[in-house]
DNA sequence: CGTATACTTGATCAATGTCAACAAGGGTGG
DNA sequence: CCACCCTTGTTGACATTGATCAAGTATACG
């Protein structure tokens, strides 16, 4: 019985909650103190676009924290193929910082630098210092949450609506990491590691932004570089809700098959 | 550029690393030491089936050890209908230790009891017990590990692939909850929410039960009772692998699932 | 014992995976 | 600087699968 709640409404359309940056400390990623803490016992590694930071499997024994660039996680299936975990931009930490061997693989999209922190300096540090202790749980909870939406981002069962809780994902995550509204993003992913993240073909993918595009929600200057135009629409889509006489500009993302000639 | 295709055999098909035992610590959930810590400063609460621990919204305040019983974590999307995020046993811990509020909803599936620890008593703690803090960092990784299976499974494009991925992460939360290898397992939650957990309609999960109770790859004695009686087979499904000329059904896999829409 | 709930089974339809070309972009070398 | 080529991305057609709607059956609980 699919009892119609009522929209919780708060806000533009819930999601995760966004972070309520919590008693007015740092918004995101470490304090100054903390990213100290760790430089002080970590290397520095500049590396390459493609390179493999870790493999999956190869023993763990160090944390890293992006300084510069991107970096996708991923799973590899037993049958060969790949399933994308997460995007890792400035300031993200990343890797087992208790597990004895990698639970996934680490590849740098875009050229670029991180921190390599040795587990037993980390640990080490922390007997001393509550603080950072502290820290790394809220970092590792702020995970958790990005998973919580990957995981809801997965739920989502039509293409469309995947693309764009990605998109709105994506947003998030650049915004954080250089913390500017520049309208235009970019995309350091190809479209099959896209599919890859959300669970679709790549073709789906694709077809899924040219129906974007098409329907103004979004706006491309170049394969990987665009803008949100209607960020309306995006949100209805995201949040799943048909398009209201409360809009305006009603575009009807399904449900209308565009050059269908099936 | 990885060409894959070829199967990394090793051991009976991976998936995410079991968790190797580090050191020879404990082999999961928290010390006595650190469990007596906790329960120190807890408060203990008895619940009965069905019961609301807390509601996604409500403000934090409080870490929450299962003790005994069964737990549900869910979101609520904003059309009202609800995605399973986690299942908790016994020594599992969960609730949001950093967040100003709950991210999620819980609810017990059976009765129980839990411990509720205070934050703010556990931040003094952990200031004065970095191994606790240790042991919190690894129980949040552990839990993130979990999240990758829950992403893996809804990865799987096949309502069968998904119900079998399912079965083995059921399997492998009971067994670590209460050390037993009983044959016959318990399903604590309904039909619907194990739709909401894999992304499937609560059908779809039915039938895949049928299906694989039917293949001789598990036998129900209740419609919530049942044992692996294949497991090579579970395990085969699982993998993705292709019926090595032996199964007279053919499993052919789907990457994704089409869905509500409206 | 009876009723509400949980679960199963059936039929239809829309959506995506897959296979297959094709187009576009970026980089390399002459 | 231009031609070429390989990779990335787009578009098309069809088959398969699960969502959905709809009954029907078993189970739990009072």
């Amino acid at each position: 019985m699919p009892s119609n709640r009522r929209k919780l409404s708060e806000g533009p359309g819930l999601w995760i909650p966004e972070r309520p940056s919590l008693g007015g400390k740092q918004q995101r990623g470490l304090s100054d103190d903390d990213r100290a803490a760790l430089a002080a016992i970590a290397s520095t590694v500049s590396f390459a676009k493609g390179v493999q930071i870790f493999r999956a499997r190869d023993k763990a024994g160090h944390l890293y924290l992006l300084l510069q660039g991107v970096v996708k996680t991923y799973a590899t299936l037993p049958d060969g193929s790949t399933r994308g975990v997460g995007f890792n931009f400035p300031d993200d930490l990343f890797g087992s910082a208790a597990e004895e061997r990698h639970a996934l693989s680490a590849e740098a999209l875009v050229p670029g630098s991180l921190h390599k922190i040795p587990i037993p300096a980390l640990e080490a540090v922390l007997r001393n210092n509550a603080g950072l202790g502290l820290a790394l749980i809220r970092r590792l909870e702020d995970r958790l949450l990005d998973q919580h939406r990957h995981l809801l981002l997965l739920g989502r069962g039509d293409a469309v609506g995947r693309v764009a809780m990605f998109i709105a994902l994506l947003e998030r995550m650049e915004r954080v990491s250089r913390s500017s509204h520049a309208p235009w993003l970019y995309l350091p992913m190809s479209r099959s590691d896209i599919a890859d993240f959300v669970g679709l073909s790549l073709e789906a993918v694709s077809r899924a932004f040219t129906a974007l595009a098409r329907d103004g929600i979004l706006k491309f200057r170049a394969k990987r570089h665009f803008q949100v135009t209607d960020r309306a629409a995006l949100q209805a889509l995201i949040d799943n809700t048909p398009p209201d006489a409360a809009k305006p500009r009603a575009k009807r993302p399904r449900r209308t098959a565009p050059a269908p000639a099936g």
